[in-house]
DNA sequence: ATAGGGCTTCCACTTACTGGAAGGTCAAGA
DNA sequence: TCTTGACCTTCCAGTAAGTGGAAGCCCTAT
């Protein structure tokens, strides 16, 4: 297959890929004009990263889980901590973005949009103290 | 006053505050032996960048934001639809986000974590669907 | 005089790609 | 056969918003 078909069937844009291959994510074979030739092996493998990619986990766990995806002898609990780790990253953002959307929420409210130049987000924004 | 105090004042590092200055946020003058000399205005400034920045407005947002700031005539309709904007953004976020945190809190829970190789985790990683 | 801390500039690095330029390859149609 | 267009290749640069570090002034206190 060359890059364009893997490309379709993965999801993954063709830069991407190439990128992958750059990083060492994949190692496609190339064919005597130079295309890349992957295989259905590499196409698995890119599937693989497409979805761990769309559940957030970084390039680095990325590599990390290929790795034990490719391990026969792995241990789940080591892929169960990568996951818990991530699961950990991703309540700890909800939550910020969650005071923040309040905070907002509550400026936003209080905020006439009028013609008036006077509001309580700019008076937020220029008040001295910090919070 | 020197960086370093300004620094301190507005809580935000010194590195980040030349920073500002390259990006044309600030301007603070030169003393004579070439240290940048910031007055209260300066200071002000910093902290309104740093409190805005501390919400999540992007640093464009944040240029906006400043200019209204400093524009007496302004409408507060023009504030409060960068921050309804801005807060939709979160919004959507915080929804992108508790959808990954429940899929992989499913996950986690349905994974042993123990020594053998099977795992829930790498099933849905691997799984040739799309989803 | 020298040691320290603070200040300066400049360059590189971060994440995970993305856009674009310049050019080689291949299959199909005129 | 030539050409056109869709592929493919590499390489360079840019994204957001800083951060880290090196090399080298400046200033104050001992």
């Amino acid at each position: 297959m060359n890059i364009g078909d893997v490309s379709e069937r993965s999801g993954l844009p063709a830069k991407t890929i190439r990128y992958y291959e750059d990083i060492g994510l994949v190692r496609p074979s190339r064919s005597e004009n130079g295309y890349r030739e992957f295989g259905s092996q590499d196409l698995h493998k890119l599937a693989f990263l497409a979805r761990a990619r769309s559940l957030g986990f970084t390039i680095e766990e990325c590599r990390t889980l290929l790795s034990l995806y490719e391990d026969r002898h792995r241990s789940s609990s080591d892929v169960k901590r990568l996951a818990k780790t991530h699961l950990a990253r991703i309540d700890q953002k909800i939550g910020e973005l969650q005071a923040l959307s309040a905070t907002l929420r509550d400026l936003v409210t209080r905020c006439q949009g009028d013609d008036r130049p006077d509001c309580p987000i700019m008076n937020d924004l220029a008040r001295s103290g910090t919070a």
